[in-house]
DNA sequence: CGGGGCTCCTGTGCGC
DNA sequence: TGCGCACAGGAGCCCC
């Protein structure tokens, strides 16, 4: 699942390929990857617009267009491929160096939107701090009063920015914390511990390319290399690194959650 | 406020 | 071999 450390390597791959570059022509192979405006619309307002910058916020791709902004959010199963034109691209993005940006999207979750601002998104409105951005302070401040179990809190968007399933069981592996503590029941050096081991994950992430557990490559069409990195996530009665002992599965959240019942308190 | 469950959507992988 | 079904999940939404 492309989260922070995903989206991030596709801004920094993408940043060296096509800034200054203009968008030629469009192609939509599925009728629901454009959420607004209209299909016809957005193929018409996005046509010759050139490629000035591109933003990352959270898990969302911001590309700033000349004249509007083209919105991507990949949620489960969304990713970018740059090069030639791929037939199982669910949008193909023609561009004037003669190379395709296809969005890729397996399971048609993602979404794409065209429109003449991107700070009024409610998505963005209500979108957390990045967690680079946090103090440890500040971190306290968002467990303060929360009976949220810390996992769920952690995929909460709109209380910390760009964390998904795989980096959230991450971090609480790495920092030896129970998914299913109570955010309030942390003590400040758990705290402390936690954030840091959230940065370490998410800079390892990124150093790595991000992981490719499902869908998810980069705009190469390759894995990311974080995937053979992590130590809890997908690995359900293998042994734990620390301790040996198999690696534990259950649902929070209505999300899997693999966690260690020894080493994680 | 918290928790649970449903919805969107399709490809994969399992059991029979 | 092939069919059918459960499952994967980010985020919005609804209900209790």
């Amino acid at each position: 699942m492309p989260e922070l450390p995903e989206v991030e390597t596709i801004k920094r791959e993408l940043s060296k390929k096509i800034i200054g570059v203009k968008i030629t022509d469009i192609t939509i192979n599925h009728n629901k990857v454009v959420k607004e405006p209209s299909q016809d619309l957005f193929k018409k307002q996005i046509q010759n617009s050139s490629i000035e910058d591109i933003i990352r916020r959270g898990k969302l791709l911001i590309f700033v267009l000349d004249k509007k902004f083209l919105i991507v959010h990949l949620r489960i199963s969304g990713w970018l491929l740059y090069g030639e034109k791929d037939p199982k691209a669910r949008a193909v993005f023609g561009l004037s160096n003669g190379k395709f940006l296809n969005y890729m999207d397996q399971r048609v979750l993602g979404e794409l939107r065209l429109r003449s601002s991107f700070e009024d998104l409610s998505f963005l409105q209500r979108l957390g701090p990045e967690p680079f951005e946090l103090t440890d302070k500040e971190f306290s401040e968002i467990l303060k009063n929360k009976k949220t179990k810390i996992k769920v809190l952690l995929l909460d968007q709109n209380r910390i920015a760009g964390i998904g399933n795989i980096y959230a069981q991450e971090a609480l592996f790495l920092a030896g914390i129970d998914p299913r503590r109570q955010a309030l029941s942390l003590t400040e050096k758990e705290a402390k511990l936690l954030l840091k081991k959230i940065k370490d994950v998410l800079t390892e992430a990124i150093k790595y390319h991000g992981s490719s557990v499902d869908a998810y490559r980069d705009t190469e069409g390759k894995k990311g290399g974080m995937e053979n990195r992590l130590k809890v996530y997908g690995r359900k009665g293998e042994p734990c690194y620390k301790c040996g002992r198999p690696i534990e599965k259950m649902s929070l959240g209505s999300r899997g959650t693999c966690f260690c019942k020894k080493c994680q308190r």
